[in-house]
DNA sequence: TGGCATCTTGACACTTTCTTGAAGCCTATT
DNA sequence: AATAGGCTTCAAGAAAGTGTCAAGATGCCA
């Protein structure tokens, strides 16, 4: 059976669509971000319809924070009209958008465009290498199976790299990446690229000094090592 | 480029989305259900913009048509607003349906979500001749399955080679490629040159003084071997 | 307000790569 | 066989890139 995750903080809402679409699907409810990102590990969602309004967190946080590791297709379902809320979170990685009110029929229809689609399988949003593990979707990094702590900036840093394992990426990707789209090549901050590295590397790496992991590609950028 | 097909029989629209759209985008246009299935196969288009009220045939249909043979994304636009259009436009499989009037914000936004979904399928160009493969993708060179560390320019040049496999690559061209635009004819850029393919060969062949893959086209320039 | 973690910047040592000159090597031609 | 022109190799100084430490900023939370 297929799987749907709502998401709302209002209960009348759940429960209609709950009943509007427990016919044909399994469906999933979480009231809150935290609930709603605990869910999509969990629970195996095939499409999450998401509602921007939420108590703890922005909607748009939540599809960031899944689109980490996920393309589960996400449709937004929000009072908001204005068109700047519609562009914000398309472009932040919803499938669509839909505003309330809306019909049951054309929710499900965009539903069935949403499953149509995303018949492709993907690979794990897990990176595994000798003792080093990192798993996208619970946000976390073990070294020798203990917790390892990073900061936003050095986790970011390692969820590009796993995101693309044994491929190269540049500085200017990187940087681009982590710090917005503006700055292309200012040696300030090749110079904050390197310091990060140069911590995460302290953190993971048994020999920082010689890298297993977060290899040099001189001249060019980083990349995570795959074998 | 990528190229966007847009069907509407009203020529003001026609243009208001051509001009919408063609900072970013090359724009063909379709007046007619036949046009648009005709441009649609010899336009190559990578996502199509489709009216529903057309004179000759009606969108759905249109929309039938092309997902006979293409999953080029749709997205419907329509003075329509009855639910039931949008169901049917989106069964008959429609990606998207937006409803006149919309912002250009919106529709460029949705765009933008259409080709996000498309641009996976890369083809990944890969060299591979005797116990020498090149991966431009990766950015890696494996001889014998053993990773090859090449400088920046070593990679450069091998690029150019692999990019253009089998053909002649002059002197000057590859000069040009690397180095830049500037300088034409100059001693000094050739025996650097030289001297970079000498130690690419170095790593590369087995036994650089009888290349088996960067041969050497004397007076004209260096050829990758590809047989 | 102070404490805390993180971010940012600067300085410096270190490593790799680039560039250049010199010398030797092929190969075709006479 | 000698020669000339282009090609290859080697070596070393110059230039560029990289890693690390540590001291200010900055911002956040209690």
């Amino acid at each position: 059976m297929i799987r749907i995750l709502v998401v709302d903080d209002e209960r009348p809402i759940r429960r209609f669509l709950n009943a509007s679409l427990s016919g044909q699907y399994t469906v999933l409810e979480a009231a809150t971000g935290e609930e709603a990102l605990a869910m999509a590990i969990s629970g195996h969602p095939d499409v999450i319809i998401l509602d921007l309004g939420l108590p703890d967190m922005d909607g748009l946080e939540v599809t960031r924070r899944l689109r980490e590791w996920t393309q589960i297709p996400i449709i937004i379902v929000s009072v908001r009209d204005q068109e700047e809320h519609k562009i914000a979170a398309l472009d932040a990685g919803a499938d669509d958008y839909l505003t309330k009110p809306f019909g049951v029929g054309e929710l499900t229809a965009r539903v069935r465009v949403a499953l149509r689609r995303s018949a492709h399988p993907e690979s794990e949003p897990v990176f595994q290498k000798d003792d080093l593990t990192v798993d996208l979707a619970r946000r976390s990094v073990l070294k020798q199976g203990q917790a390892v702590s990073l900061t936003p900036t050095e986790y970011d840093i390692l969820r590009l790299l796993v995101q693309h394992a044994g491929k190269v990426l540049t500085h200017e990707q990187l940087i681009r990446s982590i710090w917005g789209n503006e700055s292309a090549k200012d040696e300030q901050d090749s110079h904050l690229l390197r310091v990060n590295v140069s911590n995460l590397r302290r953190k993971l790496e048994t020999d920082p000094s010689r890298p297993r992991y977060i290899v040099t590609e001189p001249g060019v950028g980083y990349r995570l090592k795959t074998n």
